[in-house]
DNA sequence: TTTGTTTATCGCAAATATACGATGAATATA
DNA sequence: TATATTCATCGTATATTTGCGATAAACAAA
């Protein structure tokens, strides 16, 4: 992908939710949220159950909401707990908020 | 892509919110809504202008938040004139606010 | 140490997204 | 009719996303 001038045209606001909304771009991964946001904390393993994906590709869905900064992992050997990302949530809500003039 | 069960295991509405945030998954378009929302309707032309990118790259994205539902565009020859969707905004605000317990 | 459990990561294939320049379509004006 | 303006679409190249199975890593328990 060619990005010239266009890398540092963004505020950093902007290119935060820009990167919040594209880790909510797919269903099942609005659904894991939903999920923790319910219902507190869950492991991979309870997703596993109630996807009909393999658990690779549940892992990875994981991944990318955990990278945006939606969701934080905590390890528990041998099992991993997801819950929402309790600093960035705020920030999540904030944006959203802001530009949809909630 | 394989997609099997997965593709009727979501709910309309979490199919529909996937697809908004889809579109909010880039800066451009993200900076490309917040001008629709703020100071109401845009040409074409006039985004040429403020980004940095072609005027195909521009259409393209356009297109991208239009087919989501995010705007609707009224030709006005020989421009078009690009606005928000007012008929799926509600349910667009409604369903990141649901989402997100605002 | 060996085995079982749980999860992440790797490697691959197919689909989608992003960018560009070139071209086409629609319309107003000369 | 011919020209200029505006915008969409096409074709192409590259990057990213999404899915899977296979494998690796981390750790508890036997």
């Amino acid at each position: 992908m060619i990005r010239t001038l266009a890398d540092t045209a963004y505020s950093l606001e902007e290119r935060q939710l820009a990167d919040f909304a594209k880790a909510l771009g797919h269903p099942v991964r609005i659904q894991i949220l939903k999920i923790l946001i319910n219902q507190s904390c869950c492991f991979t393993g309870n997703l596993t159950e109630i996807f009909p994906l393999a658990q690779s590709t549940i892992s990875q869905h994981l991944k990318a909401l955990k990278e945006a900064g939606l969701i934080q992992g905590e390890i528990m050997p041998p099992k991993v707990r997801y819950c929402l990302n309790k600093e960035k949530w705020p920030l999540v809500q904030t944006l959203f908020k802001e530009l949809l003039k909630l």
